[in-house]
DNA sequence: TAATAATGGATAAAAAATATCCATAATAGA
DNA sequence: TCTATTATGGATATTTTTTATCCATTATTA
């Protein structure tokens, strides 16, 4: 079981995009820059994002990215489903029908117990990442636990941010 | 995030092991059969449930597999951790240390709170897997609610084990 | 000794994740 | 209107993982 890397890069692009003053944007050169990742794999993901409705993406000169959603609105798993997709990580192959005890179909009218265990552990997966805010993640960064990060940060963001007319 | 089909059989290996009489076995080849699947692939299956102590492997005549475990103390989880690993589905890459802002190693000695939540996810996925224990699984197969297939596997059982002397 | 059955290692094929490139479309400013 | 800029979508390449097979070896029983 394993999770791309993708949502990882989202998750931290959310969280920068959340720094911004109101109706600038980033690139997506800026974002790749920022998190020391390949800008055209990350443009991918933040494709997705867009798809997904969570990042609003500009073209043209002075264009970019900025969160369409507010940060107390947009979850963990908002970014996950996202970028990873919501296919179940369980694929049941339906493995009782095979062989010389196979289930007949009229057999088969109640989910696998073993599939039906699977969709509800991914379930309570999923809740834990929906009960975590975008907020809670850059309480860290933002913090004011470590003010000279936080001033490097925003420094950084202010210099590179482009503003809308 | 996806979990290779190894799982599923496995699990489906164990329901068919609890339905044996003690001390009789199961071939690898006979599950195999049964399942439907490809028997040196189930065979690498069978051989992580064994070093795991989940099965117990008895080579030459007359060998196979049996539970080496009661239905109840055997959850779902000890099986998918057999067989899958248990090496963490996200898998934080620091990216916070990466970049023009990166983080100095003195600032990331909390864990990422990204990487944090994904951590108790996880956690919620392995505690939902280990709260089904096999005799959950098999009480489908195995229920009064569907005595025709239940003795057609019964009986096959019976055709295909091996027993100790 | 012969037959049987699991084990571990090596290898091969298929699928998915990772990564890049380019032509196109949209946008702002000159 | 022209040009520079930036995201988009599609095509493609590379690497890794999953899926699968095979074989020589070891253990076991009759």
């Amino acid at each position: 079981m394993k999770i791309g890397k993708g949502v990882e890069w989202g998750a931290h692009s959310c969280a920068l995009l959340a720094l911004l003053p109101p109706d600038a944007t980033l690139s997506g050169y800026a974002l790749a820059d920022f998190l020391g990742v390949p800008t055209p794999y990350l443009a991918k993901q933040l494709q997705a994002l867009s798809r997904a409705g969570i990042v609003m993406a500009k073209r043209g000169v002075a264009g970019g990215y900025r969160l369409a959603q507010q940060p107390e609105q947009l979850t963990l798993w908002d970014i996950t489903a996202a970028i990873e997709g919501t296919t179940p990580s369980f694929r049941c192959t339906e493995v009782r029908r095979n062989g010389p005890c196979g289930a007949s179909a009229a057999e088969c009218k109640k989910p696998c117990p073993i599939a039906a265990a699977f969709r509800q552990a991914e379930a309570r997966y999923r809740d834990a990442l929906a009960s975590v805010i975008l907020t809670d993640i850059i309480a860290d960064v933002a913090s004011e636990a470590r003010p000279a990060r936080k001033k490097r940060i925003t420094d950084w963001v202010r210099r590179n941010a482009a503003s809308a007319a």
